[in-house]
DNA sequence: GAGTTTGAAACT
DNA sequence: CAGTTTCAAACTC
């Protein structure tokens, strides 16, 4: 973990102190004049603007801004609230807060947020000024910081410039008079290390961070396909439904782009080999999380955001799975406080991460323009082909070859829209694909007297919860994937797509359940011993058990011969995602938007790597298939649902009685159970 | 595109 | 809980 470079600077704790005295770098440092204290001060003034910095040349985008903003306010929420508070503390604490001022001053900054440079302490107390101010800020910071490193190889040089020196003013302080405890050392060391692991992250590739806990990629990942809903997002808001775009979702989908876009641009310029420690994926770890944790908090400002901070300190192996649970609470945050509105569904995002696994295009072209695959009451997503000439977003979205396959296959997708049709439901019921897929409706819907719509969103709440209090499964995902225990149950091991299923099972008489009239078949999935149909056929797998879907191919067959071209492209992105499964992403697409993780047989199933980078960290993991929801682009209803997992109707099949269904359910409870406080009861 | 069929959702 | 009605999607022509 120790790398050359931070072993210069971490003395040991016992004797350290008195050995560096009569070391000769001390007393080069010694000799140091206060000239140099000043010049470090100055150099701590340039970190300050360049916590400030914002690329925002390259990204105007201002809620990237916004998030741009956010996020180097960790850096100086870890570094410049300690370090400035501290080191300019010093003797030379006059001159730095002169010098912070004049600098902070000539960037427009100062102004800004005094807080944030001041040396009282209060930029502990940054969050509400800094965030409030946060838009004018990116505003303002492209052009009163050009001056200051713009490049991120002026950043990182500036920062080990500065951390050089500031960790020789650490070395001087320690051996003033007024020296401190060895335990505040190590606090400053580790502070200088939290700094250096945000630099860090910056120059870590993806695939590296995947190797962590692997948040950060997911979220890096994710990135991507935020960035075009998010530009969807951005040119909807000119539009009619500009208010569907809920704020903090928009905040959020902006800033996650934004991270990754940097880590992305930093990455290109980025050295390679320098602070590669065995520990460096849990510093990772840690850093990110502490950004994502100013992030969100940026974002949900109001919002009861975990810091990690206290993590730290905590064992690098509980760390982990510490951090993967508050990402998730965070993440249901995120989503849950944001009531409803309108956002990416960031269930969806796996679907079409990047880099770990390139997106197969089935499943990339089934997450169609506003789909809403999640499973999670999260959601929040959403794009939606209400402007599908939007999708592009930033001129810096777009720049990439991904971003642009994205963008293109999004477009395509968009030109096979298909909104919901409902003529008396006013799609307030659950008869309306939307309304039942926690979407708004949007124009190119063909509904009448449509109250589905963002102006009559308490009216949509308040059905919604009508609805759900009658039947708390109503917007649960009709289709889990099932895995494991729900294999088990149903005698079945394979991850055929018969190996999902209905939770509550069709109830056909005369489709055969060879017809989308029925839901299994519709999904993409084998009718369970749940179904009550008659004279099942389905081609995914019988009620009686006979999957008919690997044994031969005359279930498939009857499938696409059954199955409109439209329906045929519902099955075989079913059979991509089947054949993706392996993928950390989750293939599998759910149509309700109520729960997160809500299908404990997924969360569990992938206790491992796999786990962690979309069970625990993400959370957000769409696991039911539900092909009718893939025919949705309406803008996804931000909702939080307290309902757990599952069918609207509960009929559990016989075998639930079963020890390995007790199982399941104790773990459905467990994972379902939003982290606060639900929006609608229980 | 209109009409029919179908099964889920809603209602009683 | 069961039966009936309503509804909208799927399907057929």
């Amino acid at each position: 973990m120790d790398t050359p470079h931070k072993t210069q600077i971490t003395p040991t704790p016992t004797s350290s102190l008195s050995k560096f005295e009569d070391s000769p770098v001390f007393k080069y440092i010694d000799s140091l004049s206060p000239i140099e204290q000043a010049k470090s001060s100055q150099t701590d003034n340039a970190f300050n603007s360049l916590a400030f910095l914002s690329p925002s040349s390259l990204f105007p985008s201002p809620q990237i801004n916004c998030h741009r903003e956010s996020r180097f306010s960790v850096k100086r929420h870890h570094f410049s609230a300690d370090l400035s508070t501290r080191v300019l503390q010093s003797s030379n604490e006059s001159n730095a807060s002169q010098e912070a001022s004049k600098a902070a001053g000539q960037s427009g900054l100062y102004d800004e947020h005094p807080g944030c440079l001041s040396n009282d302490g209060s930029s502990k107390g940054i969050s509400s000024d800094l965030f409030d101010k946060q838009s004018d800020l990116a505003v303002e910071l492209p052009g009163t910081s050009k001056y200051d490193c713009r490049s991120p190889d002026d950043n990182l040089e500036a920062c080990d410039a500065l951390l050089k020196k500031t960790s020789l003013e650490v070395v001087e302080q320690e051996r003033s008079p007024f020296q401190r405890s060895r335990d505040e050392w190590k606090e400053r060391q580790r502070s200088f290390e939290n700094e250096r692991d945000l630099r860090k992250i910056r120059r870590i590739k993806p695939s590296e961070e995947a190797a962590g806990c692997g948040w950060v990629a997911v979220v890096s990942d994710v990135a991507d396909m935020l960035t075009v809903n998010t530009s969807i997002i951005h040119e909807n808001s000119d539009g009619q439904d500009q208010r569907t775009v809920d704020s903090g979702t928009t905040s959020f989908i902006s800033n996650i782009p934004e991270f990754s876009l940097d880590n992305a641009n930093n990455l290109e310029n980025a050295e390679s080999g320098d602070h590669q420690g065995s520990c460096k994926q849990n510093e990772l770890g840690d850093s990110v999380t502490d950004q994502t944790s100013c992030i969100l908090s940026t974002c949900l400002p109001d919002k009861p955001v975990v810091t990690d901070s206290s993590l730290k300190k905590d064992d690098k192996g509980e760390k982990c799975s510490q951090l993967s649970r508050q990402r998730s609470i965070r993440r249901r945050c995120l989503v849950f406080e944001k009531s409803p509105g309108f956002g990416l569904h960031l269930n969806s995002l796996p679907n079409i991460l990047k880099g770990q696994n390139p997106p197969n295009k089935s499943i990339l072209s089934s997450m169609k323009m506003g789909e809403v695959p999640s499973d999670n009451g999260t959601v929040v997503i959403e794009s939606s082909c209400e402007a599908p000439a939007s999708v592009g977003g930033t001129d810096a979205d777009h720049n990439t070859p991904e971003k642009k396959r994205q963008k293109f296959e999004l477009v395509e997708e968009s030109a096979s829209c298909k909104r919901c049709n409902c003529k008396r439901s006013k799609c307030l019921k659950l008869y309306c694909d939307c309304f039942a897929a926690g979407l708004y409706c949007i124009e190119p819907c063909s509904c009448l007297d449509c109250f589905n719509k963002p102006i009559h969103e308490k009216m949509v709440l308040e059905t919604r919860k009508q609805i759900e209090s009658r039947n708390p499964q109503a917007f649960a995902p009709k289709v889990i994937r099932s895995t494991d225990s729900v294999l088990d149950t149903w005698g079945e091991n394979n991850k055929t797509p018969a190996s999902a299923r209905h939770k509550r099972g069709c109830n056909c008489r005369k489709s055969s359940c060879l017809k989308k009239y029925c839901e299994c078949f519709q999904a993409g999935v084998g009718c369970s011993p749940s179904c009550r149909c008659e004279g099942c056929k389905n081609s995914f797998g019988r009620k009686d058990g006979c999957d008919e879907s690997g044994s031969d191919g005359e279930g498939l067959e009857a499938c696409e011969k059954n199955a409109s071209d439209k329906n045929s492209h519902d099955i075989v992105t079913h059979k991509n995602a089947e054949e993706h499964r392996d993928l950390p992403v989750p293939s599998n697409i759910s149509r309700s938007s109520s729960q997160l993780c809500n299908t404990p047989e997924h969360c569990s199933s992938e206790s491992s790597l796999g786990q962690s980078k979309f069970n625990s960290n993400l959370q957000a993991i769409p696991e039911d298939e539900t092909p009718k929801v893939l025919k949705h682009k309406c803008l996804p209803l931000i909702l939080k649902t307290n309902s757990p997992p599952n069918s609207k109707r509960v009929s559990p099949p016989h075998h639930e009685c079963s020890s390995s269904t007790a199982q399941r359910s104790r773990k459905l409870i467990l994972k379902s159970i939003p982290s606060f406080p639900s929006f609608c009861p229980p």
